[in-house]
DNA sequence: ACAAGTTTGGAGCGGCGATCCATATGGCAG
DNA sequence: CTGCCATATGGATCGCCGCTCCAAACTTGT
């Protein structure tokens, strides 16, 4: 009675349904478009215009909403390369998928990091282990073949996340980013670092896109090797 | 005037100098006992018995403190390993040690891959591109060789992080844990997830260090055979 | 002895994730 | 159509966090 007269007590409720598909959506522009740190649950509730309530109705916790947003960003990169490609374009292929949607969503290397065992590392695990198949590696050898596989993947798109954190913070650009490091490097103890002192020239002509490459080959080489020298002999 | 009658206005000051060191220290040591949570300012001022601003006062922020931390594990790992053993033991041997840290220590794992191109890492490329010097990696292929090797130890390093704290959230002891992973795995759609069931029998027997290894010696295969290929080096 | 500089302690600020509960709504039984 | 209940929602509130700020306590130089 005598509070009838607050003009409103309550925001009206919104009219498009919540749904936790719509929910990871959001979350997952928010951190395409300010990176880890600007995922927050205020602002997740300004943006979706509804409150805390409505949000943890259909996520557990922030560490869902990542590893869901996440796992939304894998799934739809590890849809099933072309199956009549040669294995090691087929491979090939699927690295570079993982690799150019790490680059255009960093958070997504450092979740993988993270949270593991969730859908979109099993993802991953999946498909490598599938092509390598493909490419003929004996099952005896697909879980030492995969893992250094997939934790080569890992390791890069940690490192992705990592640079594209510092490169934001730093209110550079790239280049400049890149010049700034490498003039901290010629700064370093020559006795100390010679060999990072001396990739430090081949810094500024490199392209993170072909090294990636580079190891994934690098890494099948060995992996053709060791099976086929070992004929399942590896002792493990 | 009206205040002073408060009985101790300020606590005595700490006899022994605080210094950076000091700090880093005690920050490891509670990293170790509680994980990467564990560490807040305030723990360390408890620990310290010091204030806010005498810590702020050696260190930037907790980000450095971590990245801190972190350097003095890893440089206490990548001392030169024995000058006169075979290269490729030698490459094992410095893998290894930065593994066995890295399982002692599972915040590193989780540090490494989350500050780039700090002391630790530039350590670990230091010590990474020396061996492989040293194995006959022409110069040329020293980028992508070490490379390959730092992003597959990284990546390691941060799925064991992640497991870490998986098991230390989970409460129970290592071994339920990994039956509850294998359980969960067993309810994966087979025909989503072949391959990662059909690993599952291998996982209550697999023992991560030894796979870690066969990782590191397929890659160094890979290296042999991808500079091999390219160009005779001067020495072998 | 006193001033200038350095180091320390701790109150306080703004922001975070998460909880909790009164309120609104949709579907269903009568 | 009407009442009822499970479900969905909004937002005040809590406890904790990193960090700032400044006066007090100490050190050093003269």
């Amino acid at each position: 009675m005598e509070l009838m007269a607050t003009k409103s007590q309550r925001a009206p409720r919104r009219r498009e349904a919540l749904s936790r598909d719509v929910i990871v959506q959001a979350a997952a522009e928010i951190l395409d478009a300010g990176g880890e740190d600007a995922l927050t649950l205020r602002a997740l509730t300004v943006r979706l215009a509804t409150g805390y309530g409505a949000i943890y109705h259909h996520v557990a916790d922030r560490n869902d909403l990542l590893a869901a947003a996440t796992d939304h960003v894998i799934a739809r990169i590890v849809i099933g390369p072309d199956a009549n490609a040669e294995p090691q374009q087929a491979l090939r292929a699927v690295a570079l998928g993982l690799f150019d949607a790490i680059v255009a969503h960093p958070w997504v290397g450092a979740q993988l990091n993270r949270e593991p065992w969730r859908p979109a590392l099993l993802d991953i695990f999946e498909i490598v282990s599938e092509q390598l198949q493909a490419f003929g590696v004996p099952e005896g050898g697909l879980p030492d073949s995969a893992g250094v596989l997939v934790n080569y993947i890992l390791g890069v798109a940690g490192q992705n996340a990592a640079n594209a954190r510092a490169l934001a913070s730093s209110k550079m650009d790239r280049s400049a980013f890149l010049a700034h490091v490498a003039a901290q490097w010629a700064q370093l103890d020559p006795a100390k670092y010679p060999s990072v002192r001396k990739a430090r020239t081949q810094l500024r002509e490199h392209d993170d896109r072909q090294q990636f490459l580079a190891g994934i080959d690098l890494i099948l080489a060995g992996i053709k090797t060791v099976n086929r020298a070992g004929q399942d002999s590896s002792a493990r």
